[in-house]
RNA sequence: GGAGAGAUGGCCGAGUGGUCGAAGGCGCACGCCUGGAAAGUGUGUAGGCUCCAAAAGGGUCUCGAGGGUUCGAAUCCCUCUCUCUCCGCCA
């Protein structure tokens, strides 16, 4: 969510800005600030109001101890008159601060400057490319059809208990989903993150205070009975950690990790990118989240991107980096950058990981805050990132590192499978 | 699930209708004291919105959340949420 006084101040610019992700702020925006002038106004007649109501109660606190009983009748007749008119702002008053704040769910967060123009996916910009893309034999196959002749994925089983996007992991399949998840989190730890278990539910105001709600509820599994939700990422409860608090400046960088499996209606979702472990209702990921002062969020971004890299070399995957242009980044994000790990069986680059600045758009809805060493209280910054998601890279290097012999583990997670080949 | 008790500032804790945004303590910050530290001592120490060009200052709201009674509510009433204790069930 933006800040009003921001929108305020830089009005024109707002706008201009709001293009680049095609949304057409020309209307919304004048309109967020005449309500906001509209609840100004209003604010300043109830307070000028309640201030004399309070003025009376003393006075008739006083006037009742030395017994001017008439004296005191006589001002809490005026009292009433008062209370009828702080009513009727006080109704104002909550329909121009309800309006504001349905208006500002409407907007996305402002570009960097850095994004680039363009309305599809097409339109990013490679930023990086590294590793060789793998020549295979000519009897490749893609992740699925391995899938089933070394058993290791049973997507049928899974439609049977739960329905489809539910893949049941087996034998060395499950082991390589866990081996990842060991490692993800071990590499998280070493780089500084600390590691959390959040509960996969969470409450409304968790889904308000990542921007899930109210906009994307269709998205998010729902448990009606208690009003709870399946997370569709760790990013919501770590990040929610974080809600109506007050840091101070030196306690940043707070850095997150978290294991968590990941549930997501995906309603929309159809053909070939659903295939196989493409897209899934329920998957696996490791997220890494920073809280971070505002004057250095953009040099953690780039610390978070290296170290995905770090992780995608490890597994010896050819991958390249993404900036995402205005059409294609998230509603709340700043600035997004895309891993992508090339699958040569597939012949198409898929997306690993997406690790975002959120600046101060999540923080606001959040209440994030810290004391800077000014002693003023500021919004703090928000990112996260994918680091790593498993399914698309339980696919990559099945496709990447299989053989005629069967699939090679990468050397640095081999300690994790206790394995070295899938045969 | 049943019964009871409770929710106050960063923390502990007083406050049962007015002078309470809130005693006292701890913690923290700054100063004094000291060769330095501890102890001692002094001062300060919530947040939102708003008025003011800004600072200073003022207004208003917030004592779990929402509503109500009252001229006036942390204090009384209602609803909800959460925590604790006991009972039941249970990995």
């Amino acid at each position: 969510m933006l800040q009003v006084n921001y929108i305020r101040e830089n009005t024109q610019d707002v706008i201009e800005r709001l293009a680049k992700k095609h949304f057409d702020g020309s209307k919304i925006i004048p309109e967020i600030i005449e309500w906001d002038n509209a609840r100004k106004q209003t604010q300043t007649e109830l307070d000028s109001i309640l201030a004399e109501s309070n003025n009376i109660a003393k006075q008739v606190g006083q006037l009742m101890k030395e017994g001017k009983k008439a004296e005191a009748e006589d001002l809490k007749n005026k009292s009433a008159a008062l209370k009828e008119s702080a009513k009727v702002l006080e109704a104002k008053m909550a329909e121009a601060e309800e309006k504001i704040k349905q208006l500002l769910y409407q907007v996305p967060n402002l570009p960097h400057a850095s994004v680039p123009k363009g309305k599809t996916p097409e339109e990013n910009e490679i930023v990086y490319q590294e590793g060789e893309i793998p020549t295979l034999h000519k009897d490749a196959k893609p992740h699925w059809e391995l899938a089933k002749q070394y058993d290791l994925i049973d997507f049928e089983l899974g439609v049977k208990i739960t329905g489809a996007g539910f893949p049941v992991y087996k034998g060395k399949g499950a082991k390589l989903q866990r081996a990842l998840i060991n490692f993800f989190l071990e590499e998280a730890t070493n780089a500084g993150y600390m590691e959390f278990q959040p509960p996969h539910m969470v409450n409304e105001a968790s889904g308000y205070g990542t921007g899930q709600l109210p906009d994307k509820e269709g998205q998010m599994y729902h448990v009606g009975i208690d009003n709870l939700y399946l997370i569709p990422t760790a990013e919501v409860p770590v990040t929610n950690f974080h809600r109506d608090m007050i840091y101070k400046a030196d306690d940043f960088p707070i850095k997150q990790t978290a294991y968590t499996p990941c549930f997501r209606r995906e309603a929309g979702s159809y053909g070939k990118d659903v295939r196989g472990l493409n897209r899934l209702h329920q998957f696996d990921k490791v997220e890494i989240v920073q809280i971070q002062h505002p004057d250095k969020s953009y040099d953690t971004l780039n610390e978070m991107v290296e170290y995905v890299k770090t992780l995608l070399r490890k597994l010896e995957l050819p991958y390249r980096v993404l900036r995402l242009c205005g059409g294609d980044m998230s509603f709340s994000s700043a600035l997004t950058y895309d891993m992508e790990v090339y699958s040569t069986a597939q012949q198409k680059w898929l997306e690993v990981s997406s690790i975002s600045n959120f600046e101060t758009f999540q923080a606001n809805r959040l209440k994030l805050r810290f004391k800077d060493t000014d002693g003023k209280t500021k919004l703090a910054h928000t990112l996260n990132g994918s680091a790593l998601a498993l399914p698309r890279i339980v696919a990559s290097i099945m496709e990447n590192h299989q053989t005629p012999e069967g699939i090679r583990i990468p050397k640095a997670l081999q300690k994790f499978t206790g394995f070295d080949m899938i045969n």
